[in-house]
DNA sequence: TAGATTGTTAATCGATTAACAATC
DNA sequence: TAGATTGTTAATCGATTAACAATC
């Protein structure tokens, strides 16, 4: 189904294919055209066509692309319907804003159990997930494996987390921690990184004018 | 000082630049040449040396470049130096993470208030922050100009409330909803996305492996 | 059928890497 | 001074855009 290496441009780009075209099946549009999403989206048209066809030939001449059949097959390929799992480390106002409101499930994650320090957090629930002490990580990812490792803990905590994650087998880290992991030292581990303070510095170089 | 049009692609490695530096300078480190930042970085000394190019020339044949100047010369870039100002529009979860636990002033921003509907929470203070009811935003801008506004609401309110900080003049709009705002409605806003979902979906691809 | 739109090949554009003279 | 390292120009690589034959 895949053609070579995709480029990671066009791997960042799925997402927002998918979200678009989930808006529009939810709006009932049938069928798109690469033009008419290239419209929607800001981008061209060709761009549009190239990045599909990465991964299969999913239109059809004359007519375009049905939104149905698009949307699933974008699914696939994020891998939306494997059923990950995952563990979320610091329960913190970060890890329970996603515990809380965060739809995992909607996006293919079971998010199977949170830990923290806090005595007052421990045995309790977050958003309908169990939260264990900190020192229990390494016996329940024994139990019960999980794909994906959710860093939402203190920066001085993270390399530490890290390293226990992926020593426990984990697939990805979703970081979250303003600080960059050592990745050399996380073999096999895809780590994918949400660095607020990196957002919002860009953010702050673009409204920044030139000083007369 | 800016060298013609500055590539995305280089503004979005300044911050790591400044993250990488500032840990050099805390570290007591003087001076670095390019090829010890590549390595460090992960990155080709080539790649860095042409991104400084592009703003000036901070370092010396022979020496390098010296960690404190090349430091506070990228902060200068970032506009980190400018004390910008913010509101934060929606004391959730993640709002609140933002406003107890993220530190805007260590980045040049000052948070000016908060705006919720919660009445639990107007009237009250969340990390040093005064928050005040959802209707005020307009008044209370008018009499405070921001800079910047952040959007933490629910995916349904963010158009609404973008538009509302367009119209009180706010330069850029920190995004975090899952929405993508319309942003040929905001002439003259820089948007700057934090999107869960679309990083945990890249996530997602990257430890999907290829069906049997 | 005629019109529309794909998938793909070729052309262009931009970003990264390599090389090296300048010089500290 | 000799060695090191910059800033910049040129070469390469990759990604985006344009064009068009295939075909629904």
């Amino acid at each position: 189904m895949r053609k070579g290496k995709i480029s990671t441009a066009v791997i960042r780009r799925l997402p927002r294919y998918y979200r678009h075209l989930d808006d529009l099946y939810r709006a009932g549009v049938v069928r798109v055209s690469s033009s008419a999403l290239a419209g929607d989206m800001g981008l061209t048209a060709s761009q549009i066509r190239q990045d599909f066809s990465c991964f299969g030939e999913f239109g059809q001449q004359g007519y375009g692309y049905n939104v149905e059949r698009l949307r699933g097959e974008i699914a696939e390929i994020l891998g939306m319907d494997r059923d990950h799992t995952a563990v979320l480390l610091g329960a913190g106002n970060l890890g329970r804003a996603l515990l809380e409101n965060f739809p995992f499930q909607k996006y293919g994650f079971r998010l199977e159990a949170a830990f923290d320090i806090d005595p007052s957090l421990v045995g309790g629930e977050l958003g309908g997930v169990r939260v264990y002490h900190r020192d229990e990580i390494g016996s329940f990812l024994r139990a019960h494996p999980a794909d994906v490792g959710i860093l939402t803990v203190p920066g001085g905590a993270a390399a530490w987390a890290a390293g226990l994650l992926a020593g426990r087998g984990v697939k990805g880290i979703w970081n979250f921690t303003n600080v960059e992991l050592p990745e050399d030292e996380l073999p096999g581990v895809q780590v994918e990184n949400i660095h607020f303070s990196d957002s919002l510095l860009t953010l702050s170089y673009f409204i920044s004018e030139e000083r007369p």
